[in-house]
DNA sequence: CGAATTAAACGAAAAGTTTTCGGTTATATA
DNA sequence: TATATAACCGAAAACTTTTCGTTTAATTCG
């Protein structure tokens, strides 16, 4: 086959097929995913460069596809639950995916402008300016964590010990999908809590 | 070469090479772990399953490596503090390492004992039966998030507005491993004010 | 408007990695 | 002591990624 009449492909078709590839459990493939794609392999070379540019296109549908939320009326709790659970989505959304992103510079619009925020909602809430940007890097390391914690099998504990307390705490415990959000809720809640603890009295 | 008087491999020497191959930055890969080892690449192949089996072969090692920290006397807070930077301690020591690890099943009786012990600990402090097994979560999602971090670039954020507040904040923020330690610690301090706070009065 | 350049695809070959296999000799077993 | 097993090696096979040459459509520009 020769130049189609309109592409087939382009960058952000293989960014969308290769999270497709990752999200359902596979490893990224260039083979596979060029059949994904009903198309040759040497083709997708035409688009992107290499595996490192399918890894870089995938970046870019995600940071394009989560326009991060930002809520105004509120408490400062409301609204940094609000922050915090975007990030939260697009992670938990993604977890596999963001393991190949990791150690890529943050520059997308859209983040900056949610860590702009973040900074506004915590300073107004009156944590002292030498602790705003650490915070915010544990809100983030936090929903990053809670996102991975979901790639854990099935059954996170297998006690060798019959009887004991972690034992029968673990049978009236959810497991799954249901684990890992009331996770990240209670943990959001915790530092949250922590947060407010912190604040110095005027 | 034929079979020599004392072996040259164990699974443990692969477990070991891998994870310094590893933590040093570089990728898995089977022919300059054999290179390392100064053995022939298909030797590798006598000791581990393959590519998997050496992910196996470092779990192993780590498992010993790092015999967990339970303290005993000290307020509920300290102890706290001394097993999660326990766990802090394998995960950021080896945050690459880890990030093959992801999926696999707690079984090492060193972790579960350690899981068992904050769960006193949580308890004594008065953390109600049903939170117990996701607060401890938390902190571990937490721990594991915060090593990762570690991974980004040393410059974490790249403002595209000149002027803005949260280009002046970085100005006056660390960069590197001091960012990272300062961002678990001051983590762990806000978890454990959380929990605290949401500790039911008797 | 026609010639030259660029773009999008393909198949095949090259390069790189992992895994298997057959052969050699030392140690262990029976 | 004969036999089986263990530990190594080199070479071949299998699988992946990347590059290259070719074909034809679309675009650009004199």
């Amino acid at each position: 086959m020769a130049r189609p009449s309109s592409p087939l492909l382009s960058r952000e078709k293989i960014g969308r097929a290769a999270i497709g590839m990752i999200d359902g459990g596979g490893e990224l493939k260039i083979q596979p995913l060029a059949k994904k794609l009903g198309v040759s392999l040497s083709s997708i070379y035409h688009h992107v460069d290499g595996r490192e540019g399918v890894i870089h296109a995938m970046r870019e549908v995600l940071s394009v596809e989560y326009a991060l939320n930002i809520p105004d009326q509120g408490s400062w709790k409301d609204n940094l639950k609000a922050m915090v659970d975007s990030l939260w989505r697009l992670y938990s959304d993604h977890p596999r995916v963001m393991i190949h992103l990791l150690g890529v510079t943050v520059e997308e619009p859209g983040t900056l402008t949610l860590y702009e925020s973040l900074i506004d909602v915590l300073a107004d809430a009156g944590v002292p300016e030498t602790e705003l940007l650490t915070t915010i890097e544990v809100l983030d390391a936090f929903a990053f964590g809670a996102a991975l914690d979901a790639l854990s099998p099935q059954v996170i504990f297998a006690p060798a010990s019959e009887d004991s307390r972690l034992t029968s705490l673990i049978e009236n415990h959810p497991a799954g999908t249901e684990r890992n959000h009331r996770l990240y809720r209670r943990g959001l809640d915790i530092i949250i809590a922590g947060i407010e603890a912190g604040i110095p009295q005027p």
